[in-house]
DNA sequence: AAGGGGCATTGATACAAATCAAAAGAACAG
DNA sequence: CTGTTCTTTTGATTTGTATCAATGCCCCTT
């Protein structure tokens, strides 16, 4: 049984204030892909002490678009999307939070986005302002910070040319592609395996499309024998049709 | 006459290594509203020895997708787009750049999208290495250009909504209150004239739509009295219907 | 094993925006 | 002023994807 599913069974202890990590940063799967990289061990013992584990079960929300952003997160397990929602009910997700991945790289007082835990997940949470205290007292973590928000804008210019130009396919191939590249440096990932516990419409929230298009395409997809579906993802079959495809 | 015309007329001196900046940074019109407002007044003594003045006609190229970003910009006058292209021709337009604003936050060392003069530009320009150690030594500078980085993420994530989730009419609306919006900072603009210096083709590529799509859109409106359509850009007459269609 | 609720799939039809095509306007050079 | 070129507008038609409407399939509970 795979780490993400064992999570999904735990219960939430997000409002548990006491420090319960049964972890050390020094061995944590995420560390190198996560801003931690930047850190020292003694720096990284400073910060473990202003960590503590959260946990919150499959779709529990991690916060909401104009809430204040008292802490922030680094998902160490589990999958999260990233939404922003209209007056009327439609709703783009921005992004999905793999392990690795940290919410509130930009410091901001107030949340931009809501997050949900598509799957159970564990993540390592701070107080917002010590973070910051931190951060400006570590100013390769700073740059590293900025680095990583470099990163997700380029990510976020990918995206605009994906919902802005590409077709159905196009977008469905680019989505399958990414997610195998973002999978892959997933400590535990079985290779080949593409791991998709969003939901179809997630996935069509993501990409602009309808549910019905979604399913359409990743079935059409598989009569052609481009990929089978497999329980909890896909499996690419004709690797080179999604290369030449995707963005 | 108005600043941007006159500057088209100029022609374009990015070779040249000599600096002739006519101004002081302390009397720059747009410091107010770019990563310069960080800084104190010996601190920009400090900046303005490292900056040289930059001019570009209209169409010229400021730089190009995968070029080494030997340099980064503050624009001081003029309107740049910012585009991603596809091997096939397709193009997203993922930005305009306004006085103000700043081409190389993220001071990586090749560039992920090109940018383009859509009017004669003046510019700010330092040399990257440089400009990266300064900020290094200057860390509420760093700070700055995290929090203008940041400011991105969030414009590209309403930015995806739009594109992902709008009707032709809505990105349309949106697209012109956000000029407004942009346009009220820079100085000597004229309140009530939303300049839209770029064509067509390029509001298309910024909104995901074809260009016949973008014409048939502002001259119903037109017709519904909603704007009226003037030389070099557009005037609002039913301020409501756009704020109530705008994302 | 049976029932129920949430997703996912499939089919039929509608529609918003793209595409194709042409004319009308601007911008510019000679 | 006059021809040339480029951009914008307008019209006719097509089309990709959305919408509407069932049906199927798990997974869970009892």
């Amino acid at each position: 049984m795979d780490n993400t599913a064992r999570l999904s069974e735990t219960h939430a202890h997000s409002s548990c204030a006491v420090r319960s990590r049964g972890d050390d940063c020094r061995f944590c799967g995420v560390r190198h892909l996560s801003i931690c990289q930047a850190l020292e061990s003694d720096e990284l013992d400073l910060l473990e002490k202003m960590a503590s584990d959260a946990h919150f079960d499959e779709r529990a929300v991690l916060f909401r678009e104009e809430d204040e952003a008292g802490v922030v997160f680094n998902i160490t397990a589990g999958v999260v999307r990233l939404v922003r929602s209209l007056p009327d009910g439609r709703r783009q997700v921005t992004g999905f939070a793999l392990p690795g991945d940290f919410l509130g790289l930009s410091l901001e007082k107030t949340w931009h986005f809501s997050a949900e835990a598509v799957t159970g997940i564990v993540a390592c949470r701070f107080r917002r302002a010590a973070f910051e205290d931190f951060s400006e007292k570590k100013p390769h973590l700073l740059k590293k910070m900025h680095a990583f928000a470099t990163h997700e804008l380029g990510l976020a210019q990918d995206h605009m040319v994906l919902l802005g130009r590409l077709t159905a396919e196009e977008k469905l191939a680019s989505f399958l592609v990414e997610m195998k590249r973002r999978w892959s440096r997933v400590a535990g990932h079985e290779a080949g395996l593409i791991r998709l516990p969003m939901g179809r419409q997630d996935i069509a929230d993501y990409l602009g499309l309808t549910i019905e298009t979604v399913s359409r395409v990743i079935n059409q997809m598989q009569r052609d024998r481009r990929l089978v579906i497999v329980p909890d993802g896909i499996r690419f079959v004709d690797q080179t049709y999604f290369d030449d495809l995707a963005l």
